[in-house]
DNA sequence: AGCATTATTTTCAATGCTCGAAAAAAGACC
DNA sequence: GGTCTTTTTTCGAGCATTGAAAATAATGCT
C-alpha cells in the first residue's frame, strides 16, 4: 500500500507547491529569486508562474525594488493575489473567542471578539456557536464568503483522534461533541481543529526564519503549561496523535492537585496558579485558582526578583518541575532550540537554577551539555501566527498546488 | 534552501525505491504485485525491472508459484541477486562483539565472534580492533570484497551528534574515538553506527507486518533498559539527534544509583541489576553488579510468580519506574503500540499491575484510557535483523535507487 | 489435436514536465 | 543612440509515466 509519487502531474504539483511554499515563507520576489530558492530553472518559473497567474492565484507587483544595483532589467515581483481565498481562524480561550477573517495574502480583513463565560457552551452547543459567528462575519464581508476555503479553530485540551472533536478540554462543556465535524457539514467546508500548543511551535517557526526548519520545543508558560514541538520543520504527528501534553506530564506522584485533577503535574507546580498557590503556601491539595489576574502573577515575578523568599520559593519549585520535565522529555526528544514564551518567559531567570539543577540529573544533559533555553517574551500572537501561517500553507499545498480540474477536496476535517 | 525534488531523474529514483522497497518488504514476487504494491503501471515495472535486471541487481527466480488457481500465463518471480552486494554488520555488546557479512538478499553468509574485556578497548584503538575483524572477513569471502558496501555497527550509548563516534557509552573504553569516521577513511566505505535500542524499533518493524508503518514504541527490558520509536514507520530523528534514552529518563531524583552514575534512572530500578538489587535489600546507593547471569534473573522471576515477598516487591517497583517512564513518554508521544521486549519481557505481567497504576496518574491515560502494552518475547534476534534491514534498504534506497552513472556516493558516515 | 480462456508481460504512441541554451525585453550608463 | 546588464520568455530535446493493444504462456474443454 506503499502511496506512489510518481507521475509528471505530482511532479508539477510538487513544484507548484514549492514555488507556494517560497512564495509563503520570503513574501513578494522576482522570478528569478523564486528559481534560486527553489533550485528549478528559469524556464520552470516561468511556466508554473504563467499558471498561477492565469489562475488568479498571484499577481504581478507594479512596483518593484532591487536592493542595490538597478542595473539590468529590473524585476517584476509576483505576490499572492489576497482575493484568491479567505480562512475563518477562531481561537477558542477559557474566557474569550476570537475570530479573525484573513485573505490568501495573510491580511487580517475583519475580527470578532467574544467574552466567554463557564455557561456559554452549556447553553449553546458548540457547532451553533461556531456557526452562528461565522454567519455574522460573512454577513458583513459578503466578497470573501464566495472564495472562502477552510475553518481553522484553535483549541485547548485532548483531540478526539480523528480530529473531529475533544475528549477533554479546560473549557467548559466543549468537548465530547464532534464540533468539528458537525461544523463542516454544516457550512459545508473543510474545518480543522488545532492544539494551541501546537500552533505555538508553528507560529514560533514562521517568527523566526532561524527556527522555520529547526527542531525546536517551544513551551508555554502561563495559565497553562504546554509545549508544541517541531522536527526538522515539521510538526510532529498529524491532527490527533503525537499531540503533546507537557503541561500534564507527572512531575511527582501524588503531588500537586492540578486544574485537569490529576496530581503532580507540570503545570500545577509552573503555571500561574500553582506559583501563586506555593508563594502563598496555600496547600497543594488545594483547589486551583479558576483564573489568576495578570498583574497579580506579575507582581509575584516582581517580588521574587527583588529577593522576597515565598514568592522565589514558588519560582524554584515551577523551575523544579519544568527542569525535570525538560530532562526527561530529552530522554524521547532532543531537539536543537528550546524556546519559553508566554508571560511566564519573564520568569524565566527566576527558574533557571533550579531548571539546570534538575537537567544535570539527566544523562543526556551531564553528557552533551545543559541544552540552550531562551525565552522569547516579545513574540506577538505566536498563536494567532501560527493558525494562519498553518491554515494559508495547508490552502497552498493541498488546494492550490494540484492542478485546477483535478479538485479532490477532502471537505471534513 | 528547500531541496528541490523535481526533474524526471527524481522521478524515476523515486520509483525504482518503491520497486526495491516493495521486493525488500514483500520478498520475491511477480512484476504484476510489485504493480499493485506500489502503484505503478505494468509498463513501468517492466521498464524499471528491465534495467534492475540488467544492471545485475535484480534476478528472474526460475521456480514459480501461484498461489491457488493456475490459469494463465504463469508469474514470473524476481527477487534480489544475492551476490549484487554485501554488509558487513558489527553488534558490540559490553561482553562480545559479532561481526556478520549478509549478502543483498540478507543471507547471512559468515560470522566472526570475539569475546570483548573491559581491556580490550584499553588496549586496542576501536578502529584497529573493527579494521581487524573485517580483514578476517574480506579474507575469508573474497568474493564479497569487491561488492561490500557498507560496515554498520550497532552501538550501546549516546552518539555524537555527527555520528561519528560515541559520547558516553557503558563498553569501557569505546566512547571518545571517532572510530566510525576513521574506520571508514581506512577502508574507504560508508560505515553507520546505530544505537541499539533504535535498532530493536526498526527489527520489530521488520519482525511484525503489522507493525511496520505504525507508530511504536518498542522498549527492551533485560540487562538495560533502552528504547526504540518508530512514527508511522520512519525511525524518529537521523544518525544523532532524535535518539531515545528511555532507560536514563529520571524516574525518581536522588533515587537509586544507576550503572550509568546518575540516580533514579528507570534502568537502574527495572534492569536486572537493579530488579536483584532490590529483591535483597540491598541500599540503592549501592554500585550496581557489573552484570547478571541470565538464569539469577530468571530465577528471580520465578520467585516472584510463586508468591516470594522480596522478589515480587522488587518487581513492583520495577513496573512503577517503567509505568511513570511511560507515562512520561505519552505527554510527548503517543504511539499507537507499546511493545515489551527482551529478557524482561515475560516479567511484564508482574509489572503491570504497577505500571497500570502508574499510568493512571496521567491525563492522558485517563482521557484515552490505558494504552496496550504487549510483551513479544518470542522474537528471535530484532536487533541483528533491525540492523540487517535497516543497511540494506540503505543501500537499496541511497545506492542502487538513482541510476547508473550518476553515482554520488556520500562515503564516510 | 485444436481452439478458447485466462493471466502475465511487453510494446507502442501520446502526454506532460523539466532543463539548457538562446533570444527577447527593459532599463541604466556613457 | 549604442552598449551593458539583468530578468524573462521561447524553443527544442530528453525522459518517465500511462493506457491500450499486442504478445506470450500455460490450462481446460471438445
Amino acid at each position: 500500500m506503499t502511496r506512489t509519487v510518481s507521475d509528471s502531474d505530482s511532479v508539477r504539483r510538487l513544484n507548484r507547491g514549492l514555488v507556494l511554499g517560497g512564495l509563503r515563507m520570503q513574501g513578494a520576489q522576482s522570478r528569478t529569486a523564486l528559481a534560486g530558492l527553489t533550485g528549478l530553472s528559469h524556464a520552470s518559473i516561468t511556466a508554473i508562474m504563467g499558471d498561477l497567474l492565469a489562475q488568479g492565484l498571484v499577481a504581478e507587483l507594479a512596483g518593484e525594488r532591487a536592493d542595490g544595483r538597478s542595473r539590468g532589467r529590473p524585476p517584476t515581483n509576483v505576490h499572492f493575489n489576497r482575493a484568491a481565498a479567505y480562512a475563518a481562524l477562531f481561537e477558542i480561550d477559557v474566557n474569550r473567542c476570537r475570530l479573525s477573517l484573513v485573505d490568501y495574502g495573510g491580511v487580517l480583513v475583519d475580527r470578532i471578539e467574544t467574552e466567554i463565560s463557564p455557561k456559554t457552551f452549556e447553553d449553546t452547543p458548540p457547532c451553533s456557536f461556531f456557526t452562528e459567528r461565522l454567519a455574522t462575519l460573512t454577513a458583513r464581508n459578503p466578497t470573501a464568503r464566495a472564495t472562502l476555503r477552510r475553518v481553522a479553530i484553535s483549541v485547548q485540551g485532548i483531540l478526539e483522534r480523528n480530529g473531529h472533536g475533544l475528549r477533554w478540554s479546560p473549557i467548559q462543556h466543549l468537548a465530547g461533541h464532534a464540533f468539528g465535524a458537525d461544523l463542516s457539514e454544516e457550512i459545508g467546508l473543510p474545518v480543522t481543529l488545532h492544539k494551541r500548543g501546537r500552533l505555538l511551535a508553528e507560529g514560533v517557526r514562521w517568527l523566526d526564519p532561524s527556527l522555520h526548519d529547526a527542531s525546536v520545543a517551544t513551551v508555554f508558560i502561563g495559565s497553562t503549561v504546554a509545549m508544541g514541538v517541531t522536527f526538522r520543520g515539521q510538526i510532529m504527528g498529524r491532527g490527533d496523535e503525537g499531540a503533546t501534553e507537557f503541561g500534564h506530564m507527572n512531575h511527582t506522584p501524588n503531588g500537586a492537585l492540578c486544574r485537569c485533577g490529576m496530581r503532580g503535574c507540570i503545570e500545577a507546580y509552573a503555571a500561574d496558579y500553582g506559583v501563586l498557590r506555593n508563594a502563598y503556601s496555600v496547600p497543594e491539595s488545594a483547589q486551583p485558582a479558576p483564573a489568576v489576574p495578570a498583574q497579580q502573577y506579575s507582581s509575584l515575578m516582581h517580588r521574587a526578583e527583588t529577593g522576597d523568599r515565598a514568592a522565589t520559593h514558588a519560582f524554584n519549585l515551577a523551575g523544579r518541575a519544568v527542569g525535570y520535565g525538560l530532562g526527561r522529555m530529552l530522554a524521547i526528544y532532543d531537539p536543537s532550540h528550546i524556546l519559553i514564551v508566554g508571560p511566564g518567559a519573564r520568569a524565566l531567570e527566576l527558574m533557571r537554577p533550579e531548571i539546570n539543577q534538575a537537567l544535570n540529573a539527566s544523562l543526556v544533559c551531564k553528557i552533551n551539555g545543559l541544552p540552550s533555553i531562551v525565552a522569547h517574551h516579545d513574540e506577538k500572537e505566536p498563536i494567532f501566527r501560527g493558525l494562519l501561517m498553518k491554515t494559508l500553507n495547508d490552502i497552498d499545498q493541498s488546494d492550490f498546488a494540484a492542478l485546477p480540474g483535478s479538485e479532490k477536496i477532502d471537505a471534513g476535517t
